[in-house]
DNA sequence: GAGAGACTACTCGGATACAGTCTGTCCGAGTAAATCCGG
DNA sequence: CCGGATTTACTCGGACAGACTGTATCCGAGTAGTCTCTC
């Protein structure tokens, strides 16, 4: 069980478009060659993420990408659940109703137990990521990040920003 | 990103070898007609549960598994990283030694920070499920389930115990 | 009745097959800016 | 010089292919009880 690069690719691409200045967008071919991405495939990560509203696209040249929210208001659940879907990393599949004891007419009162725990599991792994936003992740990257490094590439970002 | 089915089997075999009596050995047949699955694909299941140290084996006839712990001992987190491996739900691929703004003799201080988020959220997921245990589960099952079903399949259990 | 050998029921591991998902590529349709061309 | 037509650069969506993983089945080898047969 191990999530999807797109999923890696997404959070980068997300952390680039917060950098861009307000109003411009970034096309998918600039952010393809920032990562060294395959365009065409990186393309269906930025699908995702516009189809889930979280980002914000123009057709034409000069098109692109940027961001349809404040950072401080994107958080990390809410780019995986883009690409990865809201889906619990966890399926009952309700294998205790094969239980060869068990009435004809019994009636569950409640969710399977075992679900329940692995659900409680996947829900405080979500918690986790909905804590943290776009933002935050900006101030980590200025705080950590070479200041020579983190002005060229803004500059570079700006150069291509349609 | 959805876990395997065969954790879902794993954990309930668990659940069912935890009442088990001291000793007493049980089939993948009798595992897999409790709860109606494939008894070949689900000794695989098994086999990774044995692999990792979790539950004994013994060969020939009235043979079978049985918990290699006591059930207090035994978390939801060892028999998940049991069948689903142990590596983390995110891989870091390291894409942002690709920016093209990178001085060539760039030296990273500190693991990427997408990476740390996503490792941090993980291991929350799996702090949850280090801190249930099957005897838990267990006493839950016993709380809320009819005694009388209970009973008959403990009963049915130990008539196919060896 | 006792002991040796055959038998049986089970685990274990490997081989195989099939389906679904992930990764990656290609192409056509639609759109908006930039460019060109005729008046 | 200006306005309309063309070109260009981009997104979007679908189609497609290959690799990998998850699901499932089958079979042979090995093991430990049980049964049988002989003495």
């Amino acid at each position: 069980m191990i999530l999807k690069s797109q999923v890696e690719w997404a959070l980068h691409c997300c952390a680039i478009l917060a950098g861009l200045p307000e109003g411009r967008y970034l096309s998918t071919k600039a952010l393809a060659e920032f990562h060294g991405l395959p365009k065409e495939y990186l393309s269906k990560a930025l699908q995702s993420l516009s189809q889930a509203g979280l980002v914000h696209t123009t057709l034409g040249p000069s098109g692109g990408y940027r961001l349809a929210r404040s950072p401080e208001d994107l958080t990390f659940l809410d780019i995986v659940e883009a690409v990865e879907g809201k889906t619990r990393t966890f399926v009952c599949n309700e294998i205790r109703a094969n239980n060869p004891c068990r009435p004809k007419d019994h009636r569950e009162s409640a969710p399977c137990a075992i679900a329940r725990v692995m659900w409680g599991a996947d829900e405080a792994w979500r918690q986790k990521l909905r804590s943290v936003t776009i933002a935050d992740l900006g101030r980590t990257l200025a705080r950590e990040l070479p200041q020579a490094l983190l002005q060229d590439t803004i500059d570079w970002v700006e150069d291509r920003a349609g």
